[in-house]
DNA sequence: GCTTAAAAGTTTAAGCTTGAAATATTTTTT
DNA sequence: AAAAAATATTTCAAGCTTAAACTTTTAAGC
């Protein structure tokens, strides 16, 4: 199964499909989390941590950077948490361009509780895992991620 | 940044942060390659690669199962593939609530050469990992699937 | 200053995805 | 055998996601 004798590209290609079915998994379980205790949604979920890390107004085009996803749907959601009271849209003095989001309070007070809960599930879900996998699958995967992708 | 202080759940956290960006990239790299050079989707390429591990016609939640998605969803795509002559449905003669789908003469030649450009493609996102760190990850995270998720 | 190019965001159409409801069939219970 | 429960798939509405087209604004080159 570990064949040494299995070509390297292969092998990648195995470890691939391990990856991705491991994150379709923990998505799927934090998507029935968020959606079952909180009723929300994952890709909710993912622009309030990213706002809540800067702690500070961000522009749309810099929040889709961040999030690896398309200025489109970066838009979709935030109007969607725009609606819900959680975000706000601020228009930028410097560049009538530009339009800067971030967590209202109400925003601020669910996500705080959100992201323990969040926290907890990935937890339970990556249980199996001691410190030294953690560790080594963090700077391995660390690696790919400096490999100057696009 | 490797804090021994921090506490596990955080550096489990941080692993899936890791994980899901790393993935996200990957996703996103195969999806336009297999857009701009092969005019197909990663979902169609997914049911493809799943009726081609068998080799032999696949019923609906099987094929859901297999990959981790709902049944609508897959009842969407092969719709689709369908539509386009690569795979056909089959009905059951033991049971007529069940139905088969494998892929057709045109999907197996087609996908045939869709996988080994596809296998490149993902050589080349994870080209940075040598044999340990794809050995390493792979069984890691063989690991994780284990636990009795769901 | 004027023109062209670049950048920021939104809109749009198409496809993906989900969970829930609906349909049809089979199995189990009574 | 009839009723009830379970199973297999599809349909549906809502939301997510993308790439491409579009609008507005800014920057660069002349």
């Amino acid at each position: 199964m570990n064949d040494v004798l299995t070509p390297l590209s292969k092998r990648r290609l195995k470890m691939w499909i391990r990856l991705l079915g491991v994150t379709r998994a923990a998505e799927s379980q934090l998507r029935e989390f968020l959606r079952v205790t909180h009723d929300t949604t994952l890709p909710r979920f993912d622009v309030m941590a990213a706002l809540y890390r800067r702690r500070e107004a961000v522009k749309m085009s810099e929040l889709s950077r961040m999030l690896l996803v398309s200025n489109g749907n970066s838009t979709a959601v935030v109007d969607r948490l725009e609606k819900e009271g959680l975000v706000q849209r601020l228009p930028s003095d410097q560049d009538r361009r530009s339009i800067f989001v971030k967590l209202t309070e109400e925003g601020l007070r669910r996500f705080e509780i959100l992201a323990s809960d969040h926290e907890r599930e990935v937890d339970k879900f990556f249980g199996e895992l001691d410190e030294a996998e953690i560790d080594s699958l963090t700077s391995t995967v660390k690696r790919v991620n400096f490999g100057a992708h696009q």
